[in-house]
DNA sequence: TTGAAAGCGCTACCAT
DNA sequence: ATGGTAGCGCTTTCAA
């Protein structure tokens, strides 16, 4: 029951040094404060025998530094972004770095609260996919020193490090695949927010559809949470309303996952009715039948480059503002191909 | 660029009172050391004008109390996992708690190390998946008045709270289901380790069976992550070796992901050829043609219950064996059901 | 009704 | 080559 904490003090004494000695071998500066090996070689034993941790608490304090990194995404429970959570927290770890994360539910005002909770608890940096109107929190934010990173979406007019993926030019090559595939008249289902990498992927769809015959439809949905009601209503209704739709983008994956269940409810063929492509590429679009082509993120590269910009700020300070935009793959399945 | 960090003695000096008064104050114990009126509105008006907030670091190092909780699971981008990640980490911040999350990839050495991190990190509470073997760490950790829960599954002999669900019932249930639907050979595909929650499922299974006429072939794969090739080779090679088979019950979503896959590549049909059932349900299970039956776990009373015993432990310290058991639900489905 | 000061565990400057 | 000690920001006891 007892927790009797071991500390610095405590070492020092049962080995009769001083707490300075201890405190220079534990921050393995024993040789160049000219510590003598014996000494090292008693301290480190007696460490080790008696399992000693320092606290890291204390050295926050000490240094102003918690070693804290925040990893605030939209949705945690979401495929995409808890799978770059995954591999930012390996990452972390092995650099002595802890993740704490949260989902900001695309709302600036709790996003706006988190942030503030995160600076008293003096985390040292933030990976961010940031919500529309956060420009001024995160430009002080830069202010204040602290590292961010920003990914997903980036803010315009913000010089702020930001890793992203090649939105416009994946969509409008997807989108040029389906002409290509000879749809006529191509649908577009996207979310109901300004996000840019939404904005771009709509913008790529646009801009393949210049010089062409192909007509367009474009539904906007309010999207929260997966498998809300409403947006599932209003794809259906949109399919339903669009008979002679042939082609359909959809802005990311669980719109296209609604999509399917609204085709398949409507009894819609694919690929021979309708063909279908999505972004954000998902396991099960390998899996169902007929397989969904789809945009697949590089997930490794993203989660990678976005720990190498913050550890990169955090260790040096100097970079502030790298610009990374990593390219996509287009996975061509069976629901976007002519039979 | 300057970050000037106000300490609680900035106010105290701006303002020309003491330390103290601030401190009693920021703490609502204005009333309580009978301090005027006044003077707490003066200094709450200050505080607010600045937007100071207190330093957590330094409140932990001085309470020794961190107000960080731990959330260990096995893998934080598995669906499952990453959903009651969401919910939890909503009640902890409403309660004023932070979460840090970290994946075990079901290591023992990887858990046991994260565990003594986060010790010296002063966390206050754990919530976690066990690994097999990790008794002793656990033990230990209540033995020094963590608070500690577990979930998913639980660790036999040691006295702990957990909140697990109803593996064996419902995994019976479920394979019962089968067996009225007229399936005589069944199969049961599951992961290959001692998990409690697995070993449960698997003896449900087998209970069912009993008294029947109904034979059986088991499958235990290594399964380490999503998509791993060894595993989708093994669970191939099943099938191709058991044609008889006409139901197959899987432990957990991923192998039957794995196992629709490989049926798909078969050419078997679903249900008419081999029914299916799987445990923990999931949005694909619905939207795969034809919708997979699987059965629910009560995620949102999982998560609610984690952090009722964490809280409570953690706000009262007294609470130490509460088990909690939640019963699941069956969703039916045309994958299971005869035509 | 308010303030002084000890001390949480640690780092690092300055002595010796 | 080793040690004394200030101080990070805060809470809380004791004193005034």
């Amino acid at each position: 029951m007892a927790k009797k904490k071991t500390s610095i003090k405590d070492i020092a004494e049962a080995l009769g040094v001083s707490i300075t000695t201890v405190s220079f071998i534990l921050n393995g500066k024993a040789r160049e404060k000219r510590i003598s090996d014996e000494m090292t070689g008693k301290v480190q034993d007696y460490i080790k025998k008696i399992g000693y941790k320092p606290s890291h608490i204390a050295q926050s304090l000490r240094l102003g530094k918690s070693k804290i990194i925040v990893f605030m995404v939209e949705d945690i429970s979401n495929q995409f972004f808890a799978s770059i959570a995954r591999l930012i927290e390996e990452k972390a770890y092995k650099n002595g770095y802890k993740i704490i994360y949260c989902s900001t539910e695309n709302d600036t005002i709790k996003t706006k609260e988190l942030i503030s909770t995160f600076k008293m608890r003096n985390v040292d940096g933030f990976i961010i996919t940031p919500t529309p109107g956060l420009e001024h929190v995160v430009r002080k934010l830069l202010e204040e020193d602290f590292a961010v990173v920003l990914f997903d979406r980036w803010i315009p007019d913000v010089d702020c490090s930001y890793v992203v993926v090649e939105n416009k030019l994946s969509a409008k090559e997807a989108t040029q695949h389906l002409i290509h595939q000879g749809c006529k008249n191509l649908g577009f289902v996207t979310v109901d927010s300004s996000q840019t990498q939404m904005n771009d992927r709509m913008d790529g769809f646009l801009e393949a559809l210049i010089g062409t015959e192909a007509k367009s439809a474009i539904l906007k949905v309010k999207f929260h949470t997966i498998s809300e009601q409403e947006a599932s209503r209003k794809i259906l209704e949109f399919f339903s309303s669009h008979p002679e739709l042939d082609g359909v983008f959809f802005s990311t994956n669980y719109l296209a996952f609604e999509g399917l269940h609204a085709l398949i409810k409507l009894g819609k063929k694919i690929p021979e009715q309708i063909r279908l492509v999505s972004f954000d590429d998902h396991y099960f679009f390998n899996l169902f039948q007929p397989p969904i082509t789809a945009i697949e993120q590089p997930i490794e590269e993203i989660a990678e480059n976005l720990m190498d910009l913050m550890l990169k700020q955090l260790e040096h300070g100097e970079v502030q503002n790298n610009k990374i935009i990593l390219p996509n793959k287009l996975n061509l399945r069976e629901s976007s191909v002519y039979k």
